[in-house]
DNA sequence: ACTTATCTGTACGATAACGTACATAAAACG
DNA sequence: CGTTTTATGTACGTTATCGTACAGATAAGT
């Protein structure tokens, strides 16, 4: 068996991987590997950062409490971003709460070193490093406001299936390890919502799942059921973040058709 | 009557005001005054942006509109904030489209004119500019989150008081000009269903109104009635922006008690 | 003053999602 | 192996909100 240690490169992070080479050397020796097991919570709502973190292979969800319990996510974050923005947008602490949602590891990063990196000035334009955080930071905010949209307009069916092709996209297979319950508390429904939701799928034969684990069988299928918010928030990601460093630009990537939500029939295709 | 321009000064624009004397004093020959009619759009989601906007007395609705039409407010921007973010995070258009609620003036300012600025590093850290847009960023971050939580988990009702609230601390007055067909696009809710929320603090002496006008009459009622998103986004605005450039630390100002919402029962004061 | 446009009130069936309760099934554990 | 825990399925009444339709009321325009 290969040794774990080999299976983990900073550079799976798309950030990481996206700086240059001097500034990655820099950081290098800061970077540390940390595992991060399901449910294992990164920071609390309000609490001090004490690390930014790259995840490699975890899933971390951004969620918030509500003050009768209720939970809702407003963010995913995966090998294509990192956690704890708000410490080099000038405040210390998050709005919300970081759980791990799926296990992997990641690198964490020294609230400090952080800070001065991104706050030091490369020649007459600011550093790279803070360059690629804040579009990562906008990318992030066009999750937040399309979460929000969604949760106006769209059904649990539809946001099911915008959930698993996020999920999946952060994933190196098709199938995550990953129950009803939590998937409901990720959507802020009930759980018998998802299961409703998610037997639907898989008697269409676009997921199959057996207690914990889903596999999605037909991607093509799930996105055509997906509501919008999905392809939108993804073709934001590709314009900010995909072009890595460079200045030229990228025409929206691709546009989905709208497909069925709230207002129209539904289920139709399962 | 005292002319028009006396009414009407940069520092009314709390952003503009917490700049330090220096640096407004660079910006001051470039801001152009402009008057900003209710239903002016100030950029359309994916337009590039020409301009930010720094609303002295007018409200301006950051609205995400779906494939179908449908509409969703995803956050306000009053006399406390700035409009166009994006500019300096890196991706040179919105994600929503800009429009205003309430009119009134404000004053804009060329979109490369505010990137350098923002790019410019003052000593060893960077500029006032660059650190007071970001911690607003943060907070308009904040704000974001709360609505997403928000649709998911709280009733019209409440959303109601929340907007209301919201739109109040941005008035000067406790008078606005709105109709509740203009609300509830907003709320990305019913016309109908405003009328009835509406209808209900009306009866319950919170608030008033007449075709088009609202007035509040009770507002500490009203706080009482709205969800807790209202004081949490409140609170965190104040926590990041009101020391103006200063680094001391402030509490959280005030938590308000649970209140009601979807799960409890509700309408029990109205 | 009269007409027209716009805004507000009300009603009613439809429906998505909820809360609750309990049953079955599949893992985990001893 | 059997027992316990955890995950999933199902059912049923309740509720908030929707969609639609239309009536009355207030302001604006001519």
């Amino acid at each position: 068996m290969i040794p774990i240690t080999m299976l983990h490169t900073p550079n799976q992070n798309h950030l990481l991987a996206a700086l240059p080479p001097d500034i990655f050397q820099r950081m290098y020796p800061h970077l540390e590997l940390i595992s991060m097991p399901r449910g294992s919570v990164l920071y609390e709502s309000g609490s001090q950062l004490q690390h930014v973190y790259f995840p490699t292979a975890a899933i971390v969800s951004l969620q918030y409490v509500m003050e009768n319990g209720a939970s809702a996510e407003i963010a995913g974050v995966g090998k294509e971003g990192v956690l704890g923005v708000s410490l080099f947008m000038g405040g210390s602490n998050m709005p919300s709460r970081a759980t791990v949602q799926t296990a992997g590891s990641g690198y964490r990063l020294k609230a400090r070193w952080m800070i001065e990196e991104f706050n030091r000035a490369g020649g007459r334009r600011n550093g790279a490093l803070q360059n690629l955080m804040l579009r990562y930071t906008q990318a992030l905010l066009t999750q937040m406001s399309q979460t929000a949209a969604c949760n106006r307009h769209h059904s649990v069916d539809q946001q099911l299936c915008r959930w698993l092709l996020s999920t999946l996209d952060r994933l190196p297979s098709n199938e995550m390890t990953m129950t009803q319950e939590l998937i409901a508390s990720m959507l802020g429904v009930r759980r018998e919502g998802i299961t409703e939701a998610a037997g639907n799928l898989q008697r269409a034969g676009l997921i199959s799942y057996r207690r914990g684990h889903i596999t999605v069988l037909d991607r093509t299928r799930l996105e055509s059921c997906a509501c919008e918010c999905y392809s939108v928030v993804r073709n934001e990601f590709h314009r900010l973040l995909d072009d890595t460093g460079g200045t030229k630009h990228h025409p929206p990537q691709r546009k989905n058709l709208p497909l069925r939500n709230h207002s129209e029939q539904h289920k139709s295709a399962l």
